[in-house]
RNA sequence: CGGGGCGUAGCGUAGCUUGGUAGCGCGUCUGAAUGGGGUUCAGAAGGUCGUGAGUUCAAAUCUCACCGCCCCGACCA
């Protein structure tokens, strides 16, 4: 490609809606362009990268056995209804309707449609295993759109549905999708590494997520670097020791705690209880039904933790007034042992098991209860981990300190068993003739999103440093003087065409402008490889031969064209 | 949805407090010089100042409403 008849609008000064590194270089190295908040327009230099992450996704998936398909967009709503998400995930659902008024929901994931598919095509076990493929156009309402391309209402998404007759087969499919996730995104250039998930609105029973590493992602890993255990921060657990239990058997006895509603403020004079040894009482509205979780003083709850434990789809903090209303007092004062109501479960954090000589709130504002024993005074309807793991703690496998770091999730596989295949009624014959619901995974990556976590991850001051497996060209050709039929055009058109002819993709730099903003317009699209012919080292029969962010060579003029080469097959 | 910030030429911005001819840099076009890391000079084009109401002799500027964008939050009593 000619620079002259391409359409790289690179921009020397940061467009004011990009915040991160990546964002920004998105748009300065002409790549994208914000069409209105959360949805994007791929200029070509930016969709000949993506091209590349998608066509590596395809070989990666292929060559594990799965077929790729392309499902419709647009969705029946009745396939949600059935599967429960048109009510689980309403949040995220974008509808329409047609002209005579009917409703469609736009696809925000595809669990419904192959599952559909599923159960008309796959009908015996023979015909199993089976995984299936696609790329194509998500639609989600999020939230808060942001960063570009990391969160958008629209995104490109590889997402993968396998079938097994049997739970080992599922887990062997699962293990095949790991296996692919990792060679894709070492393909891609990416640092990406595994780390246990929560499952979410998706469901199922275990998950993995892929996250490469960088301090603007938006999720939070746990990890050990002694022993390989990673977790994201919202399913990780350490091996805290429970609280300690005391010697003493004293009962309960109230006190006045005026003014106190702050763990903080009972851990000082004149209380001085340490927050170690108070009990912090939250009410919370799950599913509709009022409930309590208990958790120790200087511990945080981890709600998706306790959304995946209690197996709750809506949860919310109550509001001051609800709490008044069941305990009989406002935050601060809130406890579990007396005044609960019959009907309403008490879910404790499993650190507080055992502990007595605890001090919470008295259900009554500006009273505490102290030389509370969980055991003994209050009612566990059940424990669980709920709490969220901090940096240094000791991991749970081998005690070294966990440390924890913010990640960008590329990637994500599930397990997810039967749930849609039981709803949607894709069931099999087994070799006994009984018929049985097919064990599902479900396996996703966020092409567009990881397109930017290559930035994100691969960069420095003058732009973006592309690993040769998605640079949009592989080469760029640097003229210092475009005058054609001189020396250096001549040379620079010979090995371009030279270069293309070997199936090289090659930028030439055909632009009649300064060396200066040639080298500056290169550095920020981030090519590889830059051959820069000019005067001084032509004069040497020399080019300059340059890897993006590393040393400049010099090459014979007539070696040129093979020390390239051998660059692009190395490096590919 | 809550909080904060912002909306002025393709991009980045000044002007707004204290109402009175809309300015600068980059980019673009023309010409000249220059020619190895965003060069320089001369000239030019390009604006419903987000939208709509209001106040006023007069509004980019003050008031109100709406729209859009960006950031934080929507767990921790």
């Amino acid at each position: 490609m000619r620079w002259t008849n391409a359409l790289i609008p690179t921009l020397k000064e940061t467009p004011a809606d990009a915040e991160i590194i990546s964002h920004k270089l998105l748009l300065r190295a002409g790549l994208i362009r914000k069409l209105t908040g959360g949805l994007y327009i791929f200029l070509p230099l930016g969709l000949r990268s993506l091209r590349k992450i998608e066509q590596i996704i395809r070989e990666e998936m292929d060559r594990a056995g799965a077929l790729e398909l392309l499902m419709p967009a647009l969705q029946p709503p009745e396939i949600w209804q059935q599967s429960g998400r048109y009510e689980t995930a309403r949040d995220v659902l974008f509808k329409v309707r047609d002209r005579s008024k009917k409703e469609w929901v736009l696809g925000p994931t595809h669990e419904e449609v192959i599952t559909t598919l599923a159960a008309g095509e796959i009908n015996s076990y023979r015909q199993m295993p089976k995984n299936f493929y696609q790329i194509q156009t998500k639609f989600r309402d999020e939230i808060r759109p942001r960063f570009g391309l990391m969160r958008a209402k629209e995104f490109i998404m590889k997402d993968a549905y396998s079938f097994d007759a049997t739970d080992d087969g599922a887990m062997a499919s699962y293990q095949k999708m790991y296996d692919a996730y990792t060679r894709i995104f070492a393909r891609c250039g990416l640092k990406a590494f595994p780390v246990e998930a929560d499952t979410g609105v998706i469901g199922g029973s275990h998950s993995h997520e892929f996250m490469v590493p960088a301090e603007t992602g938006e999720n939070e890993v746990a990890f050990c670097e002694a022993c390989g255990y990673a977790a994201n921060i919202e399913k990780a657990t350490s091996g805290l020791p429970k609280t300690a239990a005391r010697e003493i058997g004293a009962a309960v006895e109230k006190f006045a705690t005026p003014g106190v509603v702050t763990i903080e403020a009972l851990s000082k004079a004149p209380y001085s209880v340490p927050a170690n040894r108070q009990i912090k009482t939250l009410v919370y509205i799950a599913d509709s039904k009022t409930v309590l979780v208990l958790i120790r003083g200087d511990d945080q709850l981890n709600e998706t933790k306790f959304m995946a434990k209690t197996g709750a789809v809506e949860v919310r903090p109550a509001t001051p007034e609800e709490c008044l209303g069941t305990l009989g007092a406002k935050p601060g004062s809130l406890g579990a042992v007396a005044n609960v109501p019959a009907d309403v479960e008490v879910f404790a954090d499993e650190r507080l098991r055992g502990a007595n000589d605890m001090t919470t709130g008295a259900n009554e504002d500006g009273f505490h209860l102290k030389n509370v024993s969980i055991e003994r005074d209050l009612k566990v309807t059940q424990w669980f981990d709920l709490r969220t793991v901090r940096a240094g703690e000791p991991c749970a496998k081998c005690a070294k300190p966990l440390k924890i770091r913010r990640a960008i999730e590329v990637g994500h596989v599930f397990k997810l068993g039967t749930k849609y295949s039981e709803k949607l009624n894709a069931v099999f014959l087994d070799e006994t003739g009984k018929s049985n619901p097919s064990v599902m995974g479900c396996y996703g990556i966020g092409v567009t999103r990881t397109l930017q976590a290559v930035i994100e991850q691969s960069n420095d001051k003058d732009g973006i440093i592309w690993p040769l497996a998605v640079a949009p060209y592989q080469v760029i050709i640097t003229p210092l003087g475009v005058v054609a039929g001189s020396p250096i055009m001549t040379l620079a058109e010979k090995l371009y065409a030279d270069l293309t002819a070997q199936g090289v993709e090659v930028l030439l730099d055909d632009r009649d402008d300064r060396p200066g903003v040639k080298f500056k317009d290169a550095d920020l699209i981030g090519i590889p490889i830059r051959i820069g012919l000019g005067e001084k080292s032509l004069a040497n029969g020399e080019v300059e031969i340059k890897r993006r962010g590393g040393e400049m060579t010099l090459a014979k003029t007539g070696e040129a064209l093979a020390n390239v080469l051998e660059l692009v097959r190395a490096g590919g």
